[in-house]
Formats: structure tokens, C-alpha cells, sequence
DNA sequence: TATTGTTATACTCTATAACTATA
DNA sequence: TATAGTTATAGAGTATAACAATA
């Protein structure tokens, strides 16, 4: 039987856990950055890639209140990258969808991501870099 | 010969470090809410803990301009948890330093980073902890 | 002249509270 | 009454540009 012990947890994998975490979240604002877009609209984006979410729902995805997703959609639709359409039955509620220019933002900033965090794994095997994303994976689900 | 080819990067690999840094930081930054604390105000006390350096030096390390780290500092210090202290011979520069209150609060929020983190690597076996732990430790090396 | 740190200004991000319109 | 979204307001965080003091 797999030993999984309770709550302890090595200082040195939370060291290495959260340094790592810190250099990825840099490379991701840098990309952000590059297209002039914070690690918020970053990730806003990455959603409506593949939902159209209500304002609310949308909120929940991101963690944030109502109010805070207004103004950021609202800066969004200024630059021409996300729309807001009506939702059919409920007239209070809207669906936020990414415009033609926000959709071809997308594949060009992962493939930059990409970029930034290759770098990351240079010290690392072949083999090694297939364990990592095993026990990650595996760590998340 | 281990194989490090190039600057390819398995989608794979990317997503899991990725959802596994967001994650990292959500916690972190629930630890330093938790304490009205932001994530970069996180950081300078972790680096304060090491360090006693001038406002320049601070914003290298925190990656940000010297006019931001101003107002950082000012509020950390209105709070009690900083101080501006002589540097001596450059009448121009000052040191930055823990004060005994800051000095106080780093050890409780360690552990309660350990305690958020410690979840998120429940799943998997001490053993898996302590290959993935040696696996960032290489990487970021 | 160059460097250290601050200040003035402007913008993004965020939350709380109050509001409008719809249900 | 309750819900969806916006607006008003306030504060943190950030950068750029201009500044004072020191080197």
C-alpha cells in the first residue's frame, strides 16, 4: 500500500514548488505583456477560447466579483478582442465571445508561451520532462 | 547520451506546469490575504528575511521600477512591518529592513503556505513527492 | 554629469455598495 | 423579491517622467 502520508510537506518541494510557479507565472505575464495584456486578460481569454460564458459565469471562472469582470470586459471590447451578444430568453444576461481578432490572438500567444517556458525544462531529459508531467498531472487530478 | 533536444515543448508539459503554478499562487496569495497582504508584498518579506537591501537593489530583486517599490514600502511601512534605515556611507541610499513586527509574521505565514500547498499534493505517494521535488530542483538548477 | 530615491500622474485591477432592468 | 449586470467610489499596484539631493 502507497504510503500518503498526511498533511507534512517538505520544505524543499514547496521551495521547488513555489519558485517554480513564480518563474512560469513571469513567463506567462511576459507574454501577456508582449500583446500589451495583463495575466487576468491572459487568462480571460484562454476561457472564451472555449466557452461563451455569462458575466456571472465568467466571474466564477476568473475568481473575481461581477463588478471587476464589468471593467474588464470593458477594456477588452475597446481593443476589438471580446464582444458582448444577447442571450436569447433572459434579457438581464449577455454572453461574452471572443471577436474575429480576439480568436486569432490566441494560437500566436500560446505558441509565444511555449517559447518562454521551453527554456524552463532545458535541464531536463527527455525522459525526465515525460516523469514531471506524469506526477503533475497526476498530482493535479 | 540523455536526450535535451531543442525547444519543443509537450502541450502536455505546459499545461500541467502551468494549471499547477496557478494553483500555487492562488494559495500564496490566499496565505498573504489572509494576513492583508499582496503577493508581491509576499515576496519583499521573504526577501527582507535574507536581506537588509537599498530601494534599488529591492526593485531589482522584485523585478520592478524603484518609483513602484517607493509606494510599496511606504505602505508596508505605515503598517509596521518595514523600516528605512541609514546606509552609512551614501547619503543618498537607505537600507530596508524587517521590523520586529515583520520579523514576527514570516514564520506564521510559512506555515501556513506549507498548509495550503500540502493539500495540492495529497494524491500523490511520499515517494512520487520526493521524485518530483528532485525533478524541479534539476529543472530550476 | 550620473545615481538614488521620491513625487506627480495615469492606468489597470480589484472589491464594496448602490443602482437599473428584468425575472 | 431576487437576480444579472453596471456604475460610483476607493485603494493597491504598476510604469513613465520630472524632480531634489548626493556623489
Amino acid at each position: 500500500m502507497p504510503t500518503r502520508s498526511g498533511s507534512e510537506l517538505d520544505p524543499k518541494l514547496m521551495d521547488a514548488l513555489v519558485q517554480t510557479s513564480f518563474s512560469v507565472i513571469a513567463r506567462l505575464s511576459q507574454a501577456a505583456a508582449a500583446h500589451d495584456l495583463s495575466l487576468t486578460q491572459l487568462r480571460m481569454l484562454a476561457i472564451l477560447r472555449d466557452h461563451q460564458p455569462k458575466m456571472a459565469e465568467l466571474a466564477t471562472y476568473l475568481g473575481l466579483d461581477r463588478s471587476s469582470v464589468s471593467g474588464l470586459i470593458d477594456r477588452a471590447a475597446k481593443r476589438g478582442l471580446v464582444q458582448r451578444t444577447s442571450s436569447g430568453d433572459d434579457g438581464r444576461s449577455f454572453r461574452v465571445s471572443l471577436t474575429a481578432d480576439g480568436r486569432r490572438l490566441a494560437p500566436a500567444l500560446t505558441a509565444e508561451i511555449a517559447e518562454l517556458i521551453a527554456p524552463l525544462t532545458r535541464s531536463l531529459t527527455i525522459a525526465e520532462r515525460q516523469r514531471l508531467g506524469d506526477l503533475l498531472i497526476r498530482m493535479l487530478r
